[in-house]
DNA sequence: GATGTTTCGGACCGAGTGGTACAGAACCAG
DNA sequence: CTGGTTCTGTACCACTCGGTCCGAAACATC
């Protein structure tokens, strides 16, 4: 009953999604918003709340597909070290597919947003637990298979790669060639001996 | 000749560089900056220029600031695995000293501004680099007193240090406690053998 | 076709944005 | 004391911000 909807909801929060992944929160207005997602404005407001509220859901749609994706790629059937490098590779790639580096949505929250934003940082931590959790597997993976030192501690190791992760990531920023940024992928690999 | 300023400039500089630390560049307003200084509207234009001047006068000052005292610690006569440990355990203290981690200004600036504002984009290359080539030289020094292997590419390992620093700084952001961030530094180290 | 429900475009809002203009105060050299 | 120079507080600017509101349009149901 009522009028239709004329777009499609969740094609309007990946456009969404988009902008503040490239611009980040505060550096984003409405009208970038509006451009973006072609609504008008009683019809964000109306589907999405505030702009805050969209960032939000903006945010946990990144973590449901975008970081979805990553995690798939780290549970393949691969042995855990081609696996890690893949997931690495995966996201430097990722980071400068466009023209302008816009690097990872959750990391961009956690450097501008975390700190004075306590629901997005809920998010942010939430990511970096799943990818946590994911090298953590793999590394147990790899254990099992006597690709890694068994006594090695797995969560550690698993915290210290995403830590490796997010720093490519910023670094990557600067450096949109890319140049050198896979050997530091084999170095960062080299400590899991 | 003529009226005299009633306020030290570096000081000023100094103040309106933690707001932009704190805040970033699109969060932090005139009114802030105003704030935080104690000047006037009129004084700090006639000073600064603009806020995009003054937010790129404080990014010179950290680098010639904080960024120079940790190169300085890298730079001291330990031995250069425990330089290098120093001057990560410094960096994640520093980050968390504030009641809300505010990280790493360059760091910060990668993140938020690099991909559309040239000239902090050149400016943290610049802080970046200085700290690859004071991890370069840590490592050589390493290496000439046999505590790191010869073979290793030094130019490589600076780079991937840097990186790692950075990551932890970004992962510091969500973790005030930061519990079992020395973990990671000392699984990071591993990297060098 | 009438009714009820929902969406949509655009006008409108107050507050805040970065930035300018200017008058007068504060100082120094003569 | 005077003249020239520099600094500073304030009023002001056009514009944008995020957000609200409402009348009209568009549909489903009966």
């Amino acid at each position: 009953m009522g009028r239709p909807k004329t777009f499609d909801e969740t094609a309007a929060l990946d456009d969404a999604m988009q902008v503040f992944w490239a611009k980040g929160y505060a550096a984003t207005s409405l009208t970038d918003l509006l451009a973006a997602t072609g609504l008008s404005k009683s019809s964000l407001y109306e589907t999405f709340g505030s702009k805050h509220d969209l960032f939000l859901k903006a945010l946990e749609r990144y973590r449901d597909v975008v970081v979805a994706r990553s995690i798939a790629a780290l549970e393949s059937e691969a042995p855990a070290r081609e696996a890690i490098r893949g997931a690495f590779l995966q996201a430097i790639e990722g980071c400068a597919e466009a023209a302008e580096p816009r690097g990872c949505f959750s990391n961009n929250c956690a450097v501008e947003q975390a700190a004075r934003d306590p629901a997005a940082c809920r998010r942010v931590m939430e990511v970096f637990g799943r990818f946590e959790a994911a090298f953590e597997a793999a590394i147990r993976r790899g254990q099992a298979a006597g690709e890694i030192p068994a006594e090695r501690d797995p969560e550690g190791l698993a915290r210290y790669l995403n830590s490796a992760l997010n720093g490519l990531i910023v670094v990557s920023k600067t450096r949109p060639g890319r140049e050198g940024l896979t050997d530091v992928v084999e170095i960062t690999l080299k400590a899991l001996d």
